[in-house]
DNA sequence: GTAAGAACTGAACTGTTATTCAATTATTAT
DNA sequence: ATAATAATTGAATAACAGTTCAGTTCTTAC
């Protein structure tokens, strides 16, 4: 009789819909959540401003998926990095490693997610994106308190809050060199020194210095 | 003839222009500059919205003057902190404490001033205040190495952001405990708990600890 | 081919704020 | 008191971005 959704029409609304997310993705990555109007993802998605929001009830809603996607990535990696047997202080430098790494890559992105304030629901992933950070680190900190390569007399929470603000003021902050202006060499050596400022900051006096 | 400015008048302007600035710094101070409309500066000053034109030629001009304001007497105090013929380790965890205890103390105005965006005019400002900044902690981390209490090895002006950075995250951050909700005790306890955070990952090896 | 229904479109609508300016009020010097 | 000039006012204007929806196009089943 008419018009029934088939699989084929489902599959090409799930693609506009994560060609939406993704180009979002991008224009948050060059200029924040504040550079992704909604008339300009509908435009660079290929898409009329309405379909947009016959796949997103609103902006908010938009950008808490778009930050819930990119964050998503960057938790995992870092968790990845500390779920090792290695000693935790070794584990610790190579998640902030990773952690800087990208953020220097990437540093609108790493702004967008650490700082940019944009919305209340978009607060709400990130306040899901700390804890899931805090979380992970907290961990590393206590193993490496009960191992002994970590100092027994700190904050593991403070410390865990403190390291992501040190790597993230000091990368890209707005006094950070900008990173297209970084070469490969100049950019190891700055997230070299940081983390070994890191490190410092929760290590136990007297073990070995690197 | 006619009218002429006489000094009464001049000082009832300037007085006038005192209460905008001031009334403004405290709508930022309550909540960021984006609490900061004109129409609600007007209303709090007992002006008209016009009026607050005759004294300043855009919004962005008056937060950019709120800003300076604001920020001289934070990078003051810092400053005075580390401005001392005690050993640099001892300067900078005074300086620090300062600057940590006035952000626990108003955690809206100094997010205001650390990290909210505004608009370009302000963005200026907020880089002549991180400047001022890292050009104090890193005259104290420069004597310091010399000195021999902190770390040879290590980027004065990465180390002096990362503090900053560490400091700010850590207790005005999504995840610090409300200044509000913190008795005098826990925030002195937070406070001193991060001051350590930082020596620590800027001292030499060896040294005393505290 | 056709009809039913869904998907898509983008101009119009809405809400919000900074800014302006013609009219009003206040101040000064005579 | 009065005229000249400045200060003040706040309704109207302008600019911008998110959201809506009536009209159009496309997809499906027969």
């Amino acid at each position: 009789m008419a018009y029934r959704e088939t699989p084929r029409m489902r599959a090409r609304k799930e693609a506009t819909r994560q060609r939406i997310l993704e180009t979002t993705q991008d224009l948050v990555a060059s200029g924040g959540f504040g550079a992704a109007s909604v008339a300009r993802v509908a435009e660079e998605s290929g898409v009329a401003i309405g379909s947009v929001y016959r796949h997103f009830d609103s902006k908010s809603d938009l950008f808490a998926e778009v930050f819930r996607r990119a964050t998503e990535v960057e938790v995992k990696r870092v968790g990845e990095a500390l779920n090792t047997t290695a000693p935790a202080d070794e584990a610790l430098a190579n998640a902030l490693e990773v952690f800087a790494r990208r953020a220097i890559r990437s540093p609108t992105m790493a702004w967008a997610l650490i700082a940019e304030p944009v919305d209340p629901l978009v607060d709400e992933e990130r306040l899901r994106y700390r804890q899931a950070y805090a979380e992970l680190f907290e961990q590393n900190l206590v193993r490496g308190m009960r191992e002994g390569c970590f100092r027994p007399d700190q904050n593991p929470k403070l410390s865990s809050a403190a390291t992501v603000g040190a790597i993230a003021e000091a990368l890209v902050g707005p006094l950070s060199p900008a990173a297209d202006g970084l070469d490969r060499e100049k950019a190891d050596q700055l997230i070299h020194d940081a983390v070994r400022l890191c490190l410092q900051a929760v290590r136990a006096p007297g073990g070995q210095q690197q």
